[in-house]
DNA sequence: GTCATGGTAGACAAATCGGTCTGCTTTTGT
DNA sequence: ACAAAAGCAGACCGATTTGTCTACCATGAC
């Protein structure tokens, strides 16, 4: 991937992530990357195409930084705790590559972009897919009956939803913590 | 209240709702009303101070529509069991006067207002602390431990806040049932 | 050496933005 | 009845929007 590139993708995601999609113009982009207009345009189509871009890059990012830190955790109850962890890392901002915590970058997209069949709707949608796949494969892990996999991941996917959302919206920088909590009750009640 | 500015700010609500807030401009709204643009400047001062009032509008709605709801229910389990039907019932457009389920209102503003500080954001902070002093008051007409309640609330909002994006992002309209699940198991574990 | 590629700065276009204003009509309170 | 308030349509303003275009420079492949 070309370098300039690359830097009006970081330079998008830092404004949009902030502001908003729609509260950030081209040209403050463009300032803030130091990339002139007509090479924005030979990399990408339109502005979409570059929302598009910035959210393939912001999936691999998260993706890639949540996956590390679950691998690194010890099959089990360990595997959940590390999940929260990583949660609350990330709202108090100890996690350098997410950039300072503004909510979840795909919930604000799909704030702007409410039609669900809007191609960046849909883009938010398969990341969270991914998201859960993720957060399944560690439930699989748990020593509970088979069947409550399904059960438990949509759960703990609830509330690390609404742990985001707290954190964002009501300013409770602790919501990670109160769902780890809300997690390991729900766990044990499962034995 | 003057009928137009009642108009005006329904008008704006639904568009609001739909398109997000900056991607709806005063001429779509003052069309979609049909009001003049001198009678809207009359009523609010700026554009900003439009979305106030929608804000505070939609908050009188929601609150109301949930507190009626929760009310008609028995003391104990069922208000608790109430709560998610009732979100249900919006997740699947059963509730005319919240209009066709867009996610909530509040999240997406805060997604395009990201500063804390900003008015519009307190606003919305302050709409969910009110709702979550009405589930408080639901989980106090449980049988449980008092010093559970605290938790047991924050646990609640958890799962409202996650069905609410799962049902918007991740375009689960089951999300609410989830939840109430999550929720039942949940509260057993406290007895 | 030559030529395509990717890059620069910035003028420019057409549309739209939030917001103001004029001039006129309708409604309402007393 | 009469004056004040509220409403109308829409022209207009300056700023900003996305996107195009011209003209030129640097680099590297063949």
């Amino acid at each position: 991937m070309s370098a300039k590139r690359l830097q009006l993708i970081t330079s998008a995601f830092q404004l949009f992530y902030q502001k908003g999609v729609h509260g950030v113009g081209i040209n403050e982009i463009l300032a803030e990357s130091g990339v002139a207009k007509k090479t924005l345009y030979h990399h990408f189509d339109s502005k979409d195409a570059l929302v598009s871009a910035v959210l393939a890059y912001r999936d691999q990012c998260f993706f890639h930084w949540l996956e590390e830190r679950l691998d690194a955790a010890t099959p089990g109850i360990a595997k959940i705790d590390t999940l929260f962890s990583a949660l609350d890392d990330w709202f108090n901002d100890r996690v350098e590559t997410l950039l300072p915590f503004h909510g979840c970058f795909f919930i604000n997209v799909c704030a702007e972009f409410g039609d669900p069949a809007h191609p960046l709707h849909r883009q938010c949608t398969e990341h969270k897919r991914n998201i859960a796949a993720l957060i399944r494969a560690q439930v699989r892990t748990l020593t509970i009956d088979v069947s409550l996999v399904d059960v438990v991941t949509d759960s703990l996917s609830l509330l690390k939803e609404g742990a985001i959302t707290l954190a964002h919206v009501q300013g409770d920088r602790s919501a990670a913590l109160k769902a780890k909590q809300t997690a390991h009750l729900l766990i044990k009640s499962c034995k």
